[in-house]
DNA sequence: TCTGGGGTCCTAGGACCC
DNA sequence: TCTGGGGTCCTAGGACCC
């Protein structure tokens, strides 16, 4: 059968929920990002962009280019509950919703002309039900298969909806830079430019020897298929996560195993909130840093000694980690996250002798997420 | 210009086992 | 004695995506 796949993209996602809930921010350039001093761009409206303010731009620089910007934090809760809402309408369209992030999906309509008409006319009825819930706009791509279906949505942003015929796709991609293909960044580019080849065509053209030698087999073999428009892979709805992390940049520089620890007790108190949030149990950490002076990342690894969902064992376990890293010189970032998951089901209980095991401490920190939830964050626990 | 935070996937080397 | 080969798992790093 024919496939109809869609991609709907929402339009500067995070910039556009702040104006919608913010009236005073409608018509200003907003800029959605971390500090001045080390952050950059998570989002800039369309009023911002004529600047040259984009996503992943150093803030210090975007704010160079529109000095009157209104920059706003990133309020990631609020995006979660409206990515809900929107991921919920595309529901009503196909049961096949794949979502990429907070702001994109992949949906699915094979087989459903009878229900919604034609692959455009499907696309304006996803538009309009996504505008009435939310009051956002969004970009639709249609094409044969996920590749073409992205490569189409981002073609006509704001608002757009873009279809790649269904006969000849290949001769519609040809002519765009390799860039657009999925899993060619900046390093791929770079290799494959230097034998030549910038367009899609150019690759579609190029030996299949050339092209594994340049990235590889299993890269070169997926960028091969994509330059011909062929991409097979389904869309698969209620993909799990693999795992659940929290990682903050520093404003000044740390260094030592105090100073380290201090941010990095935080970091686990995230991750295992959110682990219990999500309903699932870790049996392995990773913990992360980035060294100011050479912006190298170090990570280290290892099982956990049971699955768990409590900050005190992942502090335990953190601490281990941090042993086997340098922590002489400047740190810039800290991070921890959690990986090896499972769904915890079951009830826990609270041992007789006092808070002693991993599954008591899960226990009171569940407590803990309850008193929270109806008191809010800003209640003082003492520490530790 | 000085480079976020949330992730996924791939690769290469070493341990370990038979 | 001068040393196989394959499979699998784990780890660390890195590219990539939004």
């Amino acid at each position: 059968m024919k496939r109809i796949i869609l991609h709907m993209d929402m339009d500067a996602f995070y910039a556009s929920v702040e104006q919608r809930d913010d009236p005073s921010l409608r018509g200003k350039p907003v800029i959605v990002g971390g500090s001045e001093h080390r952050g950059v761009v998570a989002t800039a409206s369309y009023e911002a962009r004529p600047f040259g303010v984009h996503s992943a731009l150093p803030m210090a620089r975007a704010l160079r280019l529109c000095p009157d910007a209104v920059v706003v934090r990133p309020r990631m809760e609020r995006y979660v509950e409206v990515s809900r809402q929107i991921m919920e309408e595309l529901g009503n369209f196909s049961p096949l919703i794949e979502p990429l992030s907070l702001d994109e999906a992949f949906i699915d309509m094979s087989g459903s002309e009878k229900l919604f008409g034609e692959p455009d006319a499907m696309a304006h009825k996803i538009m309009k039900a996504i505008r009435k819930r939310t009051k956002l706009s969004c970009s639709v791509g249609i094409g044969s298969n996920k590749f073409l279906a992205k490569v189409a949505s981002d073609i006509d942003k704001p608002g757009g909806m873009t279809w790649i015929p269904f006969d000849d796709p290949k001769a519609f991609i040809a002519p765009m830079p390799i860039r657009k293909l999925w899993g060619v960044g900046p390093r791929a580019t770079e290799k494959l430019e230097q034998v030549g080849l910038s367009r899609i065509g150019e690759v579609a053209a190029a030996d299949r020897a050339l092209l594994d030698s340049q990235l590889g087999t299993s890269l070169g073999g997926h960028v091969h298929r994509l330059s011909h428009a062929l991409d097979d892979r389904p869309v698969i709805p209620g993909r799990k996560r693999k795992s659940v992390g929290s990682e903050t940049t520093l404003e000044h520089d740390v260094r030592g195993l105090e100073s380290t620890m201090r941010i990095m007790r935080k970091q686990c108190e995230r991750v295992a909130t959110s682990l219990r949030q999500k309903k699932l149990l870790a049996a392995g950490l990773r913990v992360k840093l980035r060294y100011s002076e050479t912006f190298r990342v170090a990570t280290r690894q290892a099982a956990l000694p049971a699955p768990c969902d409590d900050s005190r064992s992942m502090i335990g376990a953190a601490h281990k980690l941090l042993d086997r890293l340098d922590l002489d010189e400047p740190i810039r970032l800290i991070g921890a996250a959690a990986y090896d998951l499972s769904p915890r089901d079951g009830q826990r209980q609270l041992g007789l002798f006092g808070p002693t095991t991993a599954e008591d401490h899960s226990e009171i920190e569940h407590t803990i997420d309850a008193i929270r939830g109806r008191f809010g964050d800003k209640i003082d626990y003492g520490s530790d």
